[in-house]
DNA sequence: AATGAATGAGATTTCATTCAT
DNA sequence: AATGAATGAAATCTCATTCAT
C-alpha cells in the first residue's frame, strides 16, 4: 500500500517515448531503464517483459482513442457537428501528445491483432456512426466499412503528414478544412 | 565467367514477403536465406546488410508508386478521369502484389527518412496535381499539401482494412467510391 | 546492492594469457569466456568488445614499463646503478610475469599507435634519461632518442630470445650484461 | 610454360603491403585480390591458402636476412668491418623495402616457430659470428647467444623507432652509431 | 587461368531476462 | 523494491575456400 506508482509512471513514459521514436525492437531494456532513471532489473517489478510493456501501453493508447470517437457517436446533436468534434478530438490528441500518438502509428501494425476484442476499435466506432446516419437517413446509403477506412485513413495521415515535415503544427489548424472533407465523403455518393 | 547470380532475385523476394509479414526486425537472415533456398552468407554477397536489403526494396517500391502517380499527373485528360486513374492503379498495385504494399505500409516509418531525396514521392507528385488543378480553375483555391495528405490517407488505408479483415480483395472493387470521394474532397471547399 | 563483479579479474587474466599466447585474432571471446569459466556474454559488462579489452589490458602494462622505468630514472644515483636497476627490473618484470610481458611484445605493432599520448612511454622516459645524463657530463654528446631505441631493443629482446628457446629462465641472470651491455653503448661514441 | 609469374607477382606484393600494414587476421583474401588487380579465387591458383601466402612470404624475407648476414660472417675483413657492413646491410634493407621489413617485424612472432628449421636464421648467424670472433681471439670470451640477441634487438629497433616516428628515414643514417654500439657491446665485457 | 556466386563454419556482439545481494 | 552481474540464446555478419561457368 505504499507508493509504486514512483517509478512505473517514469518507466512507462520512457517506453512510449522510445519506442515512439525508435520502435519496439529498436528499443532495448537497458535505453527504458536509462531514459527512467531505474536499472534494468526494476522494469521487471512492473511489467512481465517489454512485449508486455509495450502492449499495454498501445491498449491504454488504442482504446483512448476508441473511447473519444465514441463520446461523439452517442450525441445526439447535428451529423456536421459530430463529425467535427471527433475531428478536432483526434487532431488535439496529436497536438496533446504527439509522441503518444506517434507511438500508436509506429507500431500498430505489429500489436494490432493481439488487441483484446473487447476493445472498442476507432474504425468499429466510425463504421457504427455511419450505418447510424445511414439509418437515420442523414446521408445516403454507402458503404460504412469502407468510409469508416477512408474517413480513419484522412485524419492519421494528417498526422504522418506533420511528422514527415509535410504539415505544420499545431495540426488542430487542420480541423475545419479536415471536418469538410470528411462531410463531402459522406454526403456525396 | 563466373556463374551468373541466381539467387539474387530469389533473396529479394523471401525478404519481401517475410518483412511484410513479420517486419523488419521479426526477419531474421536465416528466415530469408531459408525462404529463398540460399545460405546465410549468400545474402551478403548482393546487399551490405539486412537493412541495406530492406531499403533496396523499399526505395524500389517507394518510387513505383511515385512513377505511377506521375503519369497520370502529366496527362491532358479531365480531373476526374485521372483521380480515377490514380486511384484505380494504386489499388491494382494492391491487388497485382499484396505482400509488396503492405510492406511498404509496414515499414514506411523505419525508412521514409533515409529516402534519397531526389525519389519523386507519391506526396510531391499529388501535391503538384492539385496545385496545377487550382491553377487550371478547375478545383477552388485550396491548402494543396493538406488535400495530398488525405487523399494518401484514404488510399492507404483501403489496403491496411483488407489486411485487418475489414474490407475484402480485390480492393479495385472499391476504385469507384474512392474516386468520387477524393473528387468531393477536391471540388467542396 | 547487486552482487559484486567477482569474474572481472578472471576474464582479464584469462584473456591476458590467451592473448600472450595466440594473439588477439588468434583468441575468440569463447575461448577466453570459457578460461575464465563465465559465458561469452559477460564479458561484454566490462569491456566494449575484444579490442577494447585488448588495449586496456594493453595500456595498463605499458603504462606499468614507463613508471618502473621512471621510478629509477628521477633517482640520484650514478649513472651505472641507475641502469643497472633498469634493466634488472624489466628482466625481473619478465621472469615474473613471462605471459604478460609476452602479451606486450605481441601486440604491440597493432595497439601502439592507439595509446593515449598522456601516457608515460619506455622510449621516452629513456629518452629523457640520456639527455640527462648528456646534459650533466656523465656521457659524451649523442643521439638520445636513438640510443633510447637501442637500449630498448636490447632488453626486450633478451625476452624474445627465452620465449624461442635461445635463453633460458630466469632472465635476471643476464643482468649484469646486459647493464653493462647499456653502459658500454652510453659511455662509448 | 606460358607465364604465371604475371599476376603472381602482383598477389604477393599486395598481401605483403597489407599484412605489413593491418597483420594476417586483419587482411582479408578480397582486400589482397582487389588490390592485386584480380579476384578472390585468383589466389588460389599460386599458393595454397591465405596462411600458405604469409608464410612463403615470410619465409622468403626472412631467410633473405640471415643470408644478407651470412655473407658478410664469411668474410675475412677485420671485425669492425664486417659489424659495420652486417648492420648497413640490414638498415639498407628496412630504407630499400620498409614494408617488407615492417611485415617481418609485425609477423614474426606468428610464423617464427613454423619455419623450416634447415632456414639460416639471423640469430645463429650472428650466434656463430660472435663464437668465432672469441675463438679468434678478437673479442673476450662472452655469451654469443645472449650477445647474438642484443645486436638483434638492437638493430630491429631501429626499424620500430622509424616506424613509429621517434627516428628518422633513411635509417642508414644511424648505420655508423650502430656499429660502433655493436662493436662496443662485444669489446666491452 | 580467371571469375565471382555461393557455401559453411564460426566469430562477435546483443539483449531480454534471471537472480544473488 | 531495487540493483546490476551474469546467463543463455540468438542474431548479424565475416570470410576463407570451393566450384560452376
Amino acid at each position: 500500500m505504499a507508493r509504486p506508482p514512483r517509478k512505473k509512471k517514469d518507466i512507462e513514459r520512457a517506453a512510449l517515448e522510445l519506442f515512439a521514436e525508435y520502435g519496439i525492437d529498436g528499443t532495448t531494456i537497458r535505453m527504458i531503464a536509462e531514459r527512467a532513471g531505474v536499472t534494468e532489473g526494476a522494469l521487471y517489478r512492473h511489467h512481465k517483459s517489454k512485449d508486455d510493456l509495450a502492449r499495454a501501453l498501445f491498449e491504454e493508447y488504442f482504446e483512448g482513442f476508441g473511447r473519444l470517437l465514441e463520446a461523439f457517436r452517442a450525441e445526439t446533436t447535428p451529423l456536421e457537428t459530430r463529425i467535427a468534434r471527433m475531428v478536432h478530438a483526434f487532431l488535439s490528441a496529436y497536438d496533446a501528445d504527439p509522441l503518444g500518438f506517434r507511438f500508436v502509428l509506429l507500431v500498430q501494425h505489429r500489436l494490432l491483432d493481439g488487441v483484446r476484442s473487447d476493445v472498442l476499435s476507432p474504425v468499429s466506432v466510425l463504421t457504427r456512426f455511419i450505418e447510424e446516419a445511414v439509418g437515420r437517413r442523414d446521408i445516403p446509403r454507402q458503404d460504412a466499412a469502407l468510409k469508416a477506412q477512408l474517413l480513419l485513413g484522412m485524419v492519421m495521415q494528417v498526422a504522418v503528414g506533420e511528422r514527415y515535415g509535410r504539415l505544420e503544427l499545431p495540426v488542430t489548424g487542420y480541423s475545419a478544412e479536415v471536418s469538410k472533407a470528411a462531410v463531402a465523403i459522406l454526403r456525396e455518393v
